[in-house]
DNA sequence: GGAGTGATACTCGGATATCTGGTGTCCGAGTTTTCGCGG
DNA sequence: CCGCGAAAACTCGGACACCAGATATCCGAGTATCACTCC
């Protein structure tokens, strides 16, 4: 699984920090986050794309969510980065094999290895799809260390525009 | 995920389904489900480094199942051709946010973003651990057409070593 | 002083290189078979 | 005819090229700001 997909779930979890409205410049973000900028405005992009993001062109530009955090899944932000199609591909290799039948109406039901890993993957997008980025930003709000948020969310906010 | 996981997936399978002891060649499952046999050789290899296959070296050599097809989980294939880490790969880049603390008792719980995507990896391979070869096998002569799987047989039987 | 206007500075977006891991292939190590030879 | 042995044939195993996708980067399109000018 890509790299951008973590870098994805963080900045969009930072961004739902935000005050409504207020956006954040992909290059602060980078920063904040300690990443190439050029790489992460990349996949911000992919976000944008989705629909999970808006961008703001021009010199007052920036980045904030296009719908409130409660109805982002990380599903939604995965599957923005990495695509929709499922990560394991059946070639409908049964189909060559010495003696298989031509007719199209044996391969209707998908081969029982296709289903089980499509079960696999379907099972795993239903944890993903029943988290959404505001459940990930009030477990990272009671987790993690009190001083550490208070000074991340400080250095934020000299930054925050709008 | 890789080809060679399908490919993998369809080889044990067929080996399950041939009788007690008896070996295939690795050229004949290639043959069989129409790939590559070099390449074929290369997860097949995987697979019995795994301890899921053994294979019997020399001119009266060929691959044959270790251990009962009952006792091989579809898990079992899928790690032994993607490896064992999780797909997901956390950076702790939490660590490196402005004003982040340097102490490591902050970070013993893994954070929201990773556990989350850490569950949704383990629903997946709860799910994949569940189901055995010998499930797929009975599955597969269950469904499938009758006459291509009776074809199929007869040209495994006229390959099947000892 | 206020409004209009052009230049400017700054941001995001897509097009462009680079590199790691999957894909594909080959030849050598090792074992069984087989053929020949001798008893 | 039977036992023995060496050579051969065949199989799997690991080492070697190749290519797509992820990684990393840059420059151009577009807009709010700002300074300047004119009224």
């Amino acid at each position: 699984m890509s790299q951008g997909v973590e870098w994805a779930l963080h900045c969009t979890v930072t961004l739902a920090g935000q005050p409504e409205g207020a956006t954040l410049l992909g290059r602060d973000l980078a920063l904040y986050h300690g990443v190439s900028e050029a790489y992460l405005l990349k996949h911000l992009q992919a976000l944008v794309r989705a629909g999970l993001l808006e961008s703001l062109p021009g010199r007052a530009g920036g980045y904030r969510l296009a719908r409130p955090a409660a109805e982002i899944s990380v599903l939604d932000v995965v599957t923005a980065i990495e695509g929709v199609g499922p990560s394991f591909r059946c070639s409908e290799i049964r189909r060559r094999q010495p003696g298989a039948t031509t007719e199209a109406a044996a391969y209707r039901r998908p081969c029982p290895i296709n289903a089980t890993m499509l079960a696999a993957e379907s099972a795993w997008r239903d944890v993903l799809s029943g988290r959404t980025i505001a459940d990930l930003l009030l477990e990272i709000h009671r987790r993690a260390d009190f001083d550490s948020l208070v000074r991340g969310a400080e250095w934020l906010s000299t930054r925050t525009r709008n």
